[in-house]
DNA sequence: TCTGGGGTCCTAGGACCC
DNA sequence: TCTGGGGTCCTAGGACCC
């Protein structure tokens, strides 16, 4: 047989990472809410059948929520992340070929016979959640495409116990045949609704459409998508991860800002928050892009600008980049708005050790600059994150995220370490 | 009162060049 | 009625993903 791909999905992720530490909650109904507490980004199954439904706003979803008891909770990007990386390591025992594809999904390339895969993934599943607490489905499949369809119709069918097998019964043409256009990976809102105005409805019809069609209609990305449906593999396994081409920090503020100078922190905070990551994947930016929004959803009057800024050489240095992006703030800046979002971005990304020398420092400066961010790096990492702030960001922040709701960082600060106590023993 | 955040790739069309 | 022909590069916008 064929290398066969594996999808490990982690079943409604975040809910679930709240249940490991919380042993409460695993039969109540759990939803997780977007930064600045503004829309549901993850339901347990429970609160999924109770009607609550996937990005809709917080607050119109209130009635309902108190109504089922449902456990509401602040985005804890951090405890994610690190049950992220758990799970990851775990599924790194079953396969050498393995592509993390996001937070909570991976792609593994398995070898053997259809039974031996599908034992390989029932392995999978025990163990991960047995290691970390999660509860993840695999679909398996000659492509990554099939093997993403797999686990998506696996997770509507209680009898798949969470594992769904193209290279075996039901026969696939069945199997596409029951995945909505939309359910594809790779046809979103826009495609699905082309499809069925054409009178394809299905992933069986798709693959049924030429070629020609295909590339006219939905460009070469939907001609691989179809390619791979039909079971000739075209995606391959990332093994590495890339780094990334841009880099941004956006949020929307827990109360508006119409002051410049608030404005100016914020934004300075965020081009710090940006050059950090830009540091961890050993890159320096070339033009620094800024944003700044005022809320659509308000009846009041709108500005929403951008400005993007070069620098006159590719930097990381934190202080560099804070300046350029309060320049370009400086320029799209208008008093009266109440602001309710702004972004930092970087683009023009080279990798950190090939940047030309500016014009006065030479490599000397260069490398000085280099340690400063490598000490307050090591420092925000030990230490926690705005232990060493630049005072452009100001210190009272009155534009932090609302996040009432916050679960405890269980794995990642020892403060908020989870405390087992010892029971008398029965006599 | 309250409406998330962070990415990638492809194409069409304009600018510009010879 | 005719009004070159190609090529490259850049950007905006549209599609997608989680």
């Amino acid at each position: 047989m064929e290398t066969a791909f594996a999808l490990v999905d982690c079943n409604n992720f975040y809910a679930s990472c709240e249940r490991v530490f919380d042993p409460r909650l695993a039969k109540l109904p759990v939803v997780v809410l977007s930064n600045n507490d503004g829309c549901i980004i993850a339901r347990s199954e429970e609160a999924k059948v109770a009607g609550i439904r996937m990005g809709e706003p917080f607050f119109e979803q209130q009635e309902l929520i108190d109504r089922h008891g449902i456990q509401v909770f602040s985005a804890n990007f951090t405890l994610y992340g690190d049950m992220s990386n758990r799970v990851m390591e775990t599924l790194k025992q079953f396969s050498p070929q393995m592509e993390i594809y996001s937070i909570d999904e991976a792609f593994l390339s398995l070898s053997g016979t259809a039974g031996q895969i599908e034992n390989c993934a029932r392995e999978i599943r025990r163990t991960v959640r047995q290691w970390t607490g999660i509860p993840v489905t695999v679909g398996l499949g000659p492509t990554k495409t099939l093997a993403k369809a797999a686990n998506k119709l696996a997770k509507r069918m209680p009898d798949s116990k969470g594992v769904l097998n193209l290279f075996r019964d039901p026969a696939l043409n069945d199997c596409l045949e029951r995945l909505a256009v939309k359910d594809i990976w790779g046809v979103g809102f826009r495609y699905a609704k082309l499809l069925n105005r054409h009178g394809i409805h299905n992933a069986r019809q798709l693959a049924g459409k030429s070629d020609r069609w295909i590339k006219q209609n939905m460009t070469v990305t939907g001609l691989r998508t179809v390619t791979e449906l039909k079971g000739e593999p075209c995606i391959g396994l990332e093994h590495f991860t890339r780094p990334r081409k841009s880099l941004l920090t956006s949020r929307s503020f827990g109360k508006p800002i119409r002051d410049r100078i608030e404005l100016g922190q914020a934004v300075a905070s965020f081009t710090a928050a940006s050059a950090e990551k830009l540091r961890r994947q050993g890159s320096a930016a070339a033009y620094v892009h800024v944003f700044i929004e005022t809320s659509s959803f308000r009846d009041e009057p709108q500005y929403n600008n951008f400005f993007t800024q070069g620098l006159p050489a590719a930097s990381s240095y934190t202080p560099d980049l804070i300046k350029c992006a309060a320049g370009a703030l400086d320029k799209i800046f208008k008093p009266g708005y109440n602001f309710k979002r702004a972004g930092v971005m970087f683009s023009g990304l080279v990798p950190d050790n090939q940047v030309q020398l500016d014009m006065e420092g030479g490599r000397e400066g260069t490398e000085q600059k280099q340690a400063v961010m490598r000490a307050v790096d090591r420092i925000n990492r030990s230490r926690g994150r705005n232990t060493v702030f630049y005072a452009a960001q100001g210190a009272d922040r009155p534009w932090k995220m609302r996040q009432l709701k916050l679960s405890p960082r269980y794995t990642t600060s020892w403060a908020d370490l989870p405390v087992a106590q010892a029971q008398e023993p029965d006599r």
